[in-house]
RNA sequence: GGGCUUGUAGAUCAGUGGUAGAUCGCCGCCUUCGCAAGGCGGAGGCCACGGGUUCGAAUCCCGUCAAGUCCA
């Protein structure tokens, strides 16, 4: 816990403030109210903003957003552009999910200067985590605008810290026409991440609105300062973290009863309207129902009170009854939930994520299923992309309009593949409500986890579906929390790898085409690896491997066979040991190897670049693997790349291999690289450093840290030899570059002339005779079975003819030349049928017994018979009563295993 | 990144190691003025692919490819 003095701002002294602790949940506050008692946060203090607005007048989204943006402006703040949705910079979160997750890690850590300090920001977040409640609660959204200053202070230079953060967002609050006295500052001690600090909440009317953290604490295992059981010590960079509620503002400002009456009326209006639901706030009776719903669930943590316990308490306090209240509210909450749900989207799809059985893409189906059922629910019958259009016309991203054209696709995409799901999962039930109902029982809670865990199928949908069948249904409340408990939480922790002292400097950058060099051994590692003070071998990196080489020592040669980054030093896995500290080395690249993978390494920009041409702008790279003879690309794509889009892509490749572009590389400061070029630059992920390296290729522009070549010309040719699907969503490109493409083109002729030496026709027409042959194939397998059949038929007479009457029974036995199974089986199925008891044998090893009527009727059974006689052969065998098959490799006891067949034929 | 599931006739699916099936659709004939329905007959299968186990694999095991789905 953080003491008083954490607290005790100047400002608060001399504004008056007064610190209080809060008589209902016992925590400080600080207000400059006398008379107030409690900290100002729900359940202590309800909402009093409903109906009575906090600001003086009301503000649309867009004017909220610039009012604070331009106020922080005036108050020597950069405004700073907002981040994609999706967290591409980090690989521990796939959505932003706060403002300050735009700086991590690399500023809040250090190691790179912000793009501008301080700062403001209104950076569009979306958080997943209480989706149940969107729409329901009256305050809860899948999407929002966090609001921000961030301040990046270090020990030696500090910016402003608490103080003067308190006062801007009072001055803020002041200037809506907020007043003084209804304003508490809650303290909150904040940890999260790794991070920690005092922080405090600035609560209006029973509305948090902002949050404002002092990040100057990290997590150090045995540090000084102890909060929530874990051991912190002081940063040498510390942060001011402020977020506010873009939303929440302007909610405060209309006190309309929900949020989403207050951010975006007309849609929410537009959607009612579609649905044929009534919603008219002017009716005062019917707006306090609303509110009064908002009221109390603001009053309560959704995850502990059932939707049922709120609504009975609400009705209670309206006095209706529970079923009434349903009925009106029930509608409305689902056009809420639509309406955040498109938004949702817009910026989901807008920013560039695919729908996806994985990752972020997984998210983006969830909200679109999630929001194609409440549309189902409400009865409204048009393209989820109308709506997802309305939401993006109204927002003010031009280069999203552009893009509807793929968007509408994906969700038109997405639409029917969510119809096919469901009318798959209708079978599903159907066929388990049958076979349950036939056993009488309910359909069990396994098996409803099953259609849902397995096939997607929601169990409030195959509920119904099931018991319209007439089956019953087991469906606890708790069912969600009961799959999720299925699983097992097995999260492996990455070893942290220790880090290898010394500093390599990097040749390979500044002359790529340097053979030689010479350097000193700093160290050698007991697993033998030689850190050296300088090098030209790429350390394997980027998707692309290491160089190989020598390094010679006085005429000694040691061959380099792997080379690894470990923090600033390079290291050298030498074939053998031998090289010292101190010794001075001469090196030498393997060329054919480092050029057959800038080659690689080119091409691949180029073929990501032709991908984005070809296919559309919201084509990422999802990862790239290069080697000598081969690179695979993969990107993200929302269908499969057809064969004349690889085409293309190849031939577009090609064209800027012949352009002969020159490959421009220079380092440039982080932040004016993502001025210049934009978030587009990491496609391989975000390298650390305050400096990074941007290659540039014509129009393809990417932070990249490997070898290149410096003109396209080099590339010689790119061949794509083929295309995957790795995932939904992620297509993965393979090709080859340069000497590997001529290499692999010629491996496909090989092929060719193989295929066309065995058919004896020239290469153009395989096709035609490769279906010929496959035509003929097919119809002589035909031709065959018919012969044999008839062949059995003949044989049948001539074999009914020898049987020999023994035990009332007419028995069959005969060896039947090279016969195989299936002309055995034939024959002695029709030889059963004229109540023959039969074994046929050929020399192939094979058996096959059938027994006719009357034997059955004895209690023969064929399947003993071949078991005697196959035991002979020393196999096995088996089958049915009436026909049974068998045999065994000493095919020289064929007529010994007659006889014992013979044999059982007495029992 | 992990879990689960599925690839059998044009479609939907049965088929738990022993001669590959049903329903719908398709074709022909019968019935009918014609259509629908009905009756009889028929065509249509590398049982996803490649290995393995076995006397014998659609079925069991391994791998590959394709697809669905839930989660972090």
């Amino acid at each position: 816990m953080f003491s008083e003095d954490e607290y005790r701002l100047d400002f608060f002294v001399d504004e008056g403030f007064q610190r209080k602790k809060c008589e209902k949940c016992g925590k400080f506050f600080w207000t400059r109210d006398g008379q107030r008692k409690t900290c100002g946060d729900p359940p202590c203090d309800p909402y009093t903003f409903i109906g009575s607005p906090i600001f003086k007048r009301e503000h649309t989204l867009d004017e909220m957003r610039e009012h604070y943006l331009s106020f922080f402006q005036a108050r020597g703040h950069s405004r700073i552009k907002r981040y994609p949705v999706v967290a591409r910079w980090r690989d521990d979160i796939y959505l932003t999910i706060a403002s300050i997750a735009d700086f991590q890690p690399f500023v809040t850590s250090g190691q790179v200067p912000p793009p501008a300090n301080p700062l403001t920001i209104s950076q569009p977040c979306i958080r997943l985590d209480d989706l149940d409640s969107v729409g329901r609660s009256g305050r809860h959204l899948t999407t929002f605008e966090m609001m921000a200053h961030h301040v990046f202070n270090t020990r030696e230079r500090e910016i402003y810290w608490k103080d003067r953060t308190v006062r801007l967002c009072d001055e803020l609050l002041a200037g809506l026409g907020m007043d003084p006295l209804a304003v508490t500052y809650k303290e909150n001690p904040w940890a999260g991440g790794g991070n920690a600090g005092p922080s405090v909440e600035v609560m209006v009317g029973g509305l948090e609105l902002a949050t404002l953290v002092f990040m100057d604490l990290k997590a150090v295992a045995g540090g000084p300062i102890q909060i929530k059981g874990e051991c912190y010590e002081k940063m040498n960079n510390y942060i001011v973290d402020t977020g506010y509620g873009l939303e929440r503002f302007v909610w405060a400002s209309t006190g309309s009863p929900t949020i989403y009456d207050a951010i975006f009326p007309h849609l929410v209006g537009k959607v009612a309207d579609l649905a044929g639901v009534e919603h008219d706030l002017a009716d005062p009776e019917y707006a306090e129902i609303f509110a009064q719903n908002a009221r109390l669930a603001g009053m309560v943590d959704l995850d502990e009170y059932s939707m049922k316990d709120l609504r009975a308490m609400i009705a209670k306090s309206i006095g209706t009854s529970p079923e009434k209240l349903e009925r009106t509210i029930e509608p409305m909450e689902r056009v809420y939930a639509v309406v955040d749900h498109t938004r949702c989207l817009a910026y989901m799809l807008g920013d560039g994520i695919i729908p996806s059985n994985v990752k972020s893409g997984y998210l983006a189906r969830l909200v679109i299923r999630r929001a194609l059922r409440l549309m189902k629910e409400l009865g409204l019958d048009l393209p989820i992309a109308d709506l997802v259009e309305m939401q993006i016309s109204r927002l003010d991203y031009p280069d999203w309009e552009e893009r509807f054209v793929t968007v509408r696709e994906i969700l038109t995409q997405e639409e029917q593949k969510y119809a096919e799901t469901l009318e798959k999962g209708k079978r599903l039930v159907k066929k388990s409500a049958e076979h349950f109902k036939k056993l009488e029982q309910a359909v069990p809670l396994a098996e409803m986890i099953a259609l849902y865990d397995t096939h997607g199928i929601p169990p409030e949908i195959a509920k119904a579906s099931a018991e319209e069948m007439g089956a019953t249904v087991e469906l606890p409340d708790n069912f969600y929390s009961l799959v999720a408990k299925k699983r097992i939480k097995a999260e492996a922790e990455e070893e942290a790898k220790a880090v290898v002292p010394g500093k390599t400097e990097l040749l390979y950058y500044e002359n790529p085409f340097d053979q030689v060099f010479e350097a000193t051994v700093l160290d050698v590692t007991a697993e033998g690896w030689a850190v050296l003070d300088r090098t030209l071998l790429y350390p394997e990196g980027g998707g692309q491997p290491a160089d190989h080489g020598t390094l010679e020592r006085a005429g000694q040669e040691f061959a380099v066979v792997d080379v690894q980054k470990s923090g600033d030093a390079v290291l050298h896995k030498l074939d053998r040991a031998g090289l010292q500290k101190g010794d001075r080395v001469a090196g030498k690249v393997d060329m054919r190897r480092r050029l057959a993978h800038a080659r690689h390494h080119t091409a691949t920009h180029l073929v990501h670049d032709s991908a984005k041409r070809i296919l559309g702008r919201h084509v990422w790279q999802a990862g790239a693997q290069k080697s000598e003879d081969r690179a695979r690309l993969d990107i993200s794509h929302y269908r499969r790349i057809t064969e004349a889009e690889l085409k293309a892509i190849e031939l577009e490749a090609n064209r800027r291999v012949m352009e002969l572009t020159a490959v421009d590389t220079q380092f440039l400061p982080r932040e004016e690289a993502e001025k210049l070029f934009g978030f587009e630059l990491y496609q391989g992920g975000v390298p650390p450093g305050k400096q990074i390296r941007v290659v540039r290729v014509g129009s393809d522009i990417e932070a990249c840290a490997g070898t290149h070549v410096t003109n396209t010309g080099m590339i010689g040719a790119i061949k794509i030899l083929r295309s995957e699907r790795i995932q939904d969503g992620v297509e993965r490109i393979e090709f080859a570059a340069g000497e590997a493409a001529v290499r692999a083109v010629q491996e496909r002729d090989d092929l060719l002339a193989q295929a066309s030496g065995v058919l004896r026709v020239p290469a153009e027409q395989l096709p035609r005779t490769a279906e010929r042959f496959f035509e003929e194939w097919k119809g002589q397998a035909k031709e065959i079975e018919r012969l044999k059949e008839e062949l059995a038929k003949a044989r049948l007479r001539s074999l009914a003819a020898e049987a020999e009457e023994a035990d009332g029974l007419k028995i069959v036995v005969q060896r039947m030349g090279k016969a195989d199974i299936d002309e055995l089986l034939k024959a002695a199925a029709l030889l059963a049928e004229q109540d023959c008891t039969v074994l046929l044998g050929s020399e192939t090893g094979k058996l096959v017994a059938a027994v006719g009527k009357s034997g059955l009727e004895k209690g023969l059974k064929a399947g003993a018979i071949i078991k005697a006689a196959a035991k002979a052969l020393g196999g096995g065998g088996g089958g049915r009563p009436e026909l049974a098959q068998g045999g065994g490799p000493d095919v020289a006891k064929l007529e010994e295993a007659l006889a014992a067949g013979r044999e059982a034929m007495r029992a």
